[in-house]
DNA sequence: GACTGGCACTCGACTTTGAGGAGTGCCAAG
DNA sequence: CTTGGCACTCCTCAAAGTCGAGTGCCAGTC
């Protein structure tokens, strides 16, 4: 039996209700806050339904019902329309990114703004550098036998590593593979690097070879196999909201997830174009998130994407407004990254 | 009425069974556990004298006593020796540190090096860009009128700020500004730079003076008015052991506190050489970590400090250990920086 | 004078009991 | 298919009662 437009109305309204309320919702108190046109007792024999269906459930018999997380996707699939964000919404979006100074400053405002619209922990990753091209590349003599390799990608992101000579080397000689290095890596993308990297140390003379392959294996590591992916992190206090209610009693394992770098990456990661991926509750593959929901999207300049940001909360949340806000901040961040 | 040596016996007795059972602790309980050779009769008594000087207190009549915040004070300014490291945290602190790649690398590892050692949240201070010196700046033209400006300290921080420039300047100049920046503030403290980048504006040519103006107006925002410090938190899962009878119910305040960089650096970042301060709840002046205890000190190659560090956790902490980690941590960081 | 054993008393923690009520499932009738 | 009615379930809350840890005080002892 396929769940007729009614059906769906009163999943619909469970859900808000409940989103709203914290409690489960009876079938009297939904005739009462909704215009269904039916009987409490009509709503009753749908809500047998969608339990039997896995949409709702009761956290015992006699007390309302609770959607489950196959009825949140089913709501957020299609029984919602993304809400529009109010204009104090929008104002305090342009205000906060408004004099971002660099990137870190971009970084941390977004971060901050997400967590207090949403009102949840948000999650922010930077430019990530697999997606990045070289914009230009120093090597700064620290002493003789020592360089420090400053990478600056077109992101804006900025990486530096140290690099250790096997041998003194002149400065004219720093200056010279520098100039050869950016000649050769200007402009390329990260992912695309290594074969010239190589190169380079082909083509490089030979009493100037071991130096070269010191430096290149260094900047091999700081292109492509450290490629370390950062982020930040805002709103753990809001996972205190709604008290321990949320997350099945306990924060414990949300806390200890969120300090998991891979693991935020897992999540807010794997972006597909415009796109805006909501995991619920058993969707998400880390155990320690079971009670929990995750909202994410890409973000970046025009329509490339070069990160991704997103917002864990409980799996009862206001799923348009969060989707909305999440879409809207990514939107403006992109912007930002593109006026530079 | 002065306390005698029996009664400083007892309240330390108090504060060690209370820090390991989490539950107030009878009189009898007490002469079961410790070799006190009295009664317990006479131990109330003692007990009824410690309440009256304000260094226990009884949750409600007929429950057993639990150590006041005055309480903790006295037992770790008198009545507890620094515990010695087990070899086995010797060890871990050793692999734990051993390997770290670059000066981001070192302050990760060491705040979770130090959130596992004491089970509670750990922070540490970057090395304050205030106490470091220049040792390399770098003008990066990015286009013709745009410069990367990278600093890099001693301390292995590196800074990087975008100037725009006047107008389109000749590489050449680029390098021109470059040398002469270096030498003038290359090895300076960062604090003493001002005047020095004052000079580096009066005493250049006069048809550069604009160019030359720009950047050493960025120049003073990386190196003092920003003067940003950086910071790590881990450990913030180890709030919630204890259940949330630690911090009178919420975390909500405490999880506010450890989002404002301001407040944490407040915590751990005023250092004095080689002490370490332990501040346990009221003494802290931040309203939300009325119910924490914060163990903090100062951590730097050699005899000087660069930078702060501590572990922030529930005023019933195990002290002794607690104080004994942050220390040898802090010891372990600072030669491990000394070396590069 | 300090310590001790004894004793009455307090009061929170936990259990039991019972009333109240929200909510359900089912059924028969419209 | 919808609806009103009804019996039933079982949670929530409050009241009452028991239990026991812990105390304060006092009189007696060393």
């Amino acid at each position: 039996m396929s769940l007729d437009d009614r059906k769906l109305e009163v999943l619909r309204a469970i859900v808000e209700d409940y989103v709203a309320t914290q409690e489960p919702v009876g079938s009297k108190a939904l005739v009462e806050r909704h215009q269904l046109g039916v009987s409490p007792a009509t709503v009753r024999n749908d809500m047998a339904v969608l339990e039997e269906e896995g949409y709702i459930r009761q956290p015992h018999t006699s007390a309302g019902r609770v959607p489950t997380d196959a009825g949140y996707r089913l709501f957020v699939d299609r029984l919602s329309r993304v809400k529009a964000l109010s204009p104090a919404e929008r104002r305090a979006i342009e205000r906060f990114l408004v004099g971002a100074v660099d990137l870190d400053d971009v970084v941390h405002r977004t971060v901050r703004l997400l967590a207090q619209l949403t009102r949840q922990v948000a999650v922010v990753q930077y430019p990530s550098l697999a997606r990045s091209s070289v914009r230009h590349l120093e090597l700064v003599p620290i002493s003789t036998t020592r360089l420090m390799l400053v990478m600056i990608a077109d992101t804006g992101r900025v990486e530096q590593r140290l690099v250790e000579l096997p041998a003194p080397t002149a400065s004219d000689d720093v200056l010279d593979m520098r100039r050869t290095i950016n000649s050769k890596l200007t402009g390329e993308k990260l992912a695309d690097t290594p074969p010239l990297v190589q190169t380079l140390v082909d083509e490089c003379a030979p009493e100037k070879r071991t130096t070269m392959a010191c430096v290149a294996s260094v900047l091999l590591e700081t292109l492509v196999e450290r490629s370390e992916e950062r982020l930040a992190l805002a709103g753990t206090a809001n996972l205190t909201r709604g008290g321990v209610l949320d997350f099945q009693g306990s924060l414990r394992p949300v806390l200890e997830a969120l300090e998991e770098e891979v693991i935020l990456l897992k999540l807010i990661g794997e972006v597909e174009p415009s796109t805006t991926r909501v995991r619920i509750g058993d969707e998400n593959e880390i155990d320690n998130l079971r009670a929990a929901s995750v909202v994410s999207t890409g973000y970046g300049p025009g329509k490339t994407i070069v990160g991704g940001l997103g917002v864990l909360g409980p799996t009862r949340m206001d799923y348009p407004g969060t989707i909305a806000t999440v879409r809207a901040v990514a939107r403006y961040v992109g912007d930002l990254l593109a006026q530079n």
